[in-house]
RNA sequence: GACUUGGUAGCUCAGCUGGUUAGAGCAUCUCACUUUUAAUGAGAGGGUCCUGGGUUCGAGUCCCAGCCAGGUCACCA
């Protein structure tokens, strides 16, 4: 038997804890389980009750009661189960039809409390005031809570009181922030909705889903820190994947013509409003495609996936309306200099660049070569103006190192990358599948390492390895998950789109 | 990583130039109340003022260091 009375002693207890733990032990001293085993069947659940809502029709349902208000021999409840709330009218004489009235004088006004699990079978009515109820005519408590929820309310114009908002508070008890704040819940079924609208569309082209190594001897497929970690049994280093990417090339070297993966992946690298070190990206592979057909494939993919979410593809987000309705504008990466800076990146050097980037103020240093120069140009200076979605195509070569070079533009490669209110959204590419050449990208990104560039790449020999047995022609994409859900959801902090972001440890 | 703002009751927050016993609303507890809905009325209890030093007759308040979080910037997706 769990010993209660050692809660009390253990660990400093507030008042209210205290208190709800003295009433746990005289539940059970009246024979009432606190944590019963037993099934509890629901009949109806709040929202859909609500929807088609007729008086008279008796219902099972349980969940958490979030707020109380007594009033004598009769008591009003608010239940909260996974789709809402719904007002529970407690009456002392149906729930205790004999003499005895312990169940509502003693269990339910002064035994319970705000936020404990209750079934009640009732049946339903209509109040004076015309609010849906359940006349409970049985109570079970299936779960005591013994600590407080916060107590947030909501006034009749909507106004929230007393709201649970520490940022810090919310994420490290997101079951709280979930249980009190009726958005968070929104956003994560959004998640889930973008997610499965991907999936769906993918599967039904016949696109295969697969799951390739977290745990990988070379880091590959991007540019970034990777997290190590030690294999004791093999006595080696293992790298968390910063990229799933040189993965599923092989599967299409092995014959798969469609695949993709909802990828963690992992950087060791600083956090912010934008980062977290564990999120997820989508990637897919498709063979015999190149980026343009990916471009189309992107832009009914993403009315899709915000028709699942908004019901339409015209939406207000962030106070500007985005049209996701396909086709998308397609602008070079020089076109879009060009448009906004005046900056002809084809008639210039690398010294011509670096005076163009002075003449427009952005900073420059010796190490950064022509493809970085040109990434500060548009990164500066026209990224934030694609507030449509925007594919921008055409990419410097030495900035892509696994991308095709492009079919008849010397320097530049077939990569694009997709941009929605000023934020990438997609990344993609004809995919590099001459294995020679793809060597010496790689090699060429030895040189930067050695230059003391700690986020290059690494020589993944068997990939190169594989390339040399033969990959056909392939498209490939990236698309950050979390960032396409805070896009879709209105939210400016990955930590709004995670369920447990990363925080330092909390201290007990 | 740099800069910056904050940490006071279960929750949200006041707390002035350093000065009695640190306050409010909600929550909690007691009493009343059989259709309320931020229920209501009456009363009561509840504090490691983030932690550790320092200055001072006296520190929630000032100084130093640390911890945690938010924001901005840099890097990155």
């Amino acid at each position: 038997m769990p010993r209660y009375e050692l809660y009390l002693c253990d660990m400093i207890r507030s008042e209210q804890e205290q208190i709800r733990l003295a009433s746990l032990q005289q539940l059970k001293d009246l024979g009432i389980n606190p944590y019963p085993a037993d099934e509890f069947t629901v009949s109806h659940r709040s929202a859909s009750l609500r929807e088609d809502f007729k008086e008279g029709v008796e219902v099972t349902m349980a969940g958490r009661m979030m707020s109380r208000r007594i009033m004598g021999k009769a008591s009003f409840a608010e239940l909260k189960d996974a789709e809402g709330s719904f007002q529970l009218y407690v009456n002392r004489d149906e729930i205790c039809s004999g003499e005895d009235k312990t169940l509502y004088n003693t269990v339910f006004k002064k035994l319970l409390d705000r936020g404990d699990f209750i079934g009640v079978r009732g049946v339903t009515f209509l109040t004076k005031v015309g609010e849906p109820s359940i006349k409970v005519l049985e109570l079970t408590l299936l779960s005591k809570a013994i600590r407080p929820l916060p107590a947030v309310k909501t006034d009749e114009d909507g106004n929230v009181h007393d709201a649970f908002s520490d940022p810090e508070l919310r994420y490290r008890m997101r079951y709280v922030d979930l249980c009190v704040n009726d958005k968070v819940k929104d956003t994560f079924i959004a998640r889930s909705k973008i997610i499965r609208t991907i999936r769906e569309t993918f599967d039904n082209k016949g696109w295969l889903e697969v799951d390739t190594p977290v745990l990988q001897a070379i880091p590959g497929g991007a540019a970034a820190r990777p997290f190590e970690t030690h294999h004791n049994a093999l006595d080696m280093p293992l790298y968390l994947r910063i990229a799933n990417e040189l993965y599923l090339k092989r599967l299409i070297v092995g014959g798969f013509e469609g695949v993709y993966e909802f990828s963690r992946n992992f950087r060791n690298e600083g956090m912010d409003r934008t980062h977290n070190p564990e999120f997820t990206v989508l990637e897919l592979y498709v063979a015999y495609k190149d980026y343009n057909w990916m471009m189309e494939a992107m832009e009914n993919l993403l009315g899709d996936v915000a028709k699942s979410v908004h019901g339409k593809t015209l939406v207000n987000l962030a106070g500007t309306d985005i049209d996701f309705t396909p086709p998308y504008a397609r602008v070079t990466m020089r076109d879009a200099i060009l448009e906004h800076t005046k900056v002809d990146i084809d008639t210039l050097d690398e010294n011509g660049l670096r005076e163009a980037c002075k003449g427009l103020g952005i900073d420059t240093d010796p190490s950064m070569g022509r493809g970085k120069l040109i990434d500060e140009l548009f990164g500066e200076k026209c990224e934030h103006l694609y507030v449509q979605p925007t594919f921008i195509t055409d990419y410097p070569v030495d900035m892509s190192p696994l991308t095709k070079t492009h079919r008849d533009k010397p320097g530049y490669t077939e990569r694009f990358e997709l941009f929605i209110n000023g934020t990438e959204i997609a990344n993609a590419y004809s995919e590099l599948n001459d294995p020679i050449d793809q060597r010496e990208r790689f090699e060429s990104q030895l040189e930067l390492a050695e230059r003391g560039d700690d986020e290059a790449m690494f020589i993944d020999q068997d990939f190169l390895r594989a390339l040399e047995y033969g990959m056909p022609p392939t498209s490939g994409v990236g698309i950050g998950i979390d960032r396409l859900v805070m896009m879709l959801t209105n939210q400016t902090s990955i930590q709004e789109v995670l369920l447990f972001p990363q925080m330092r440890p909390e201290q007990f």
